[in-house]
DNA sequence: TCGTGCATATCAGAGGTCTGATAGGGGTCT
DNA sequence: AGACCCCTATCAGACCTCTGATATGCACGA
């Protein structure tokens, strides 16, 4: 029995030592993957992913757009968004529909997922505010604002098309 | 400037309405997606991945754990784990040694995995402080403090109480 | 001693994510 | 017109990640 309890103290998730010594891409990693699995839990009872959530949301935002501009908004790559696509289309909550012109295959939402959507929302909610909770409004501006940063400026995309001028 | 018909605005990676008007689970997923993606790339020519790295990095500072150990700190699954685990010993960074007691297996890098590792090191930190630029010590504080926050408290670990520093 | 319960490991299967490679459609430039 | 390039879609392969199910070792109490 010797030498085996605790040779070093296991940090806690709140730990100093937790992350590297608070590496913030460890610390944002841990992060999203918490958010991630709770979102998914909340959603598991619809038969919904995170992901398909997201694309689904975003298809119903922007309807009849490609498939490559969708991904371009979701920062996913268009082979991801295949997948995700294939599986909700597969669930009959979108329609892929191909159009005359070019390759380019319209993205619908359809009514049935329109309906899965509503009922998202209402999980959704919650969530987003106990993430919130806590956190006075220019706190949560400042974490808002670092998180669009890192984004934006980790992001390879390059999804310009200033129609500006 | 030629205007290909864009039947709606699509917005760009800062823009209000990417992110579905500001879901922070949408803003953080997506701030992780650029920083991972940034991180693997810095981390290619080594043949080594994001959480490959993250995984190695832990059982250098945790030696001698059972894997299920490493899975609890690194927030992921026995299973997650085990195929991480599986492919750096593959690739001869660590060590997986049956021990006489139990069924535990002691994980301990190799000294080529720890050749490794202090080359990575050397590639994470620029990216470490690219996350952090721009940002005053009491905005990095505030965000560290969030996603610590975000992760423990949505995380079914169960490994208790926050730490009071 | 036996049984229960917990921790560990592993198999199976599904889904998400990437890089690399292949291919077609459409517009621009010469 | 023909060549070129960009955008789009898709196949192939690898890795990461989860849930669910199964098997084994150890500690504890009955």
């Amino acid at each position: 029995m010797e030498g085996k309890s605790l040779p070093y103290a296991l940090p806690r998730p709140g730990e100093r030592k937790r992350g590297m010594d608070g590496y913030l891409g460890y610390l944002l990693r841990q992060a999203n993957a918490a958010s991630s699995h709770a979102l998914q839990e909340a959603l598991a009872d619809l038969g919904l992913t995170a992901p398909q959530f997201l694309v689904l949301t975003l298809v119903k935002a922007y309807p009849g757009q490609p498939a490559a501009q969708i991904a371009r908004l979701a920062l996913l790559t268009p082979q991801t968004l295949t997948v995700i696509v294939r599986n909700l289309e597969r669930d009959g909550a979108l329609t892929r529909t191909a159009p005359a012109a070019g390759r380019a295959i319209s993205l619908n939402v359809t009514r049935a997922g329109e309906a899965l959507l509503a009922q998202c929302r209402g999980r959704t909610a919650p969530l987003e505010a106990r993430m919130a909770a806590g956190l006075s409004p220019e706190e949560e501006s400042v974490v808002r604002r670092w998180l669009v940063r890192v984004a934006t400026d980790f992001a390879v995309d390059g999804d310009g098309a200033p129609e500006s001028s």
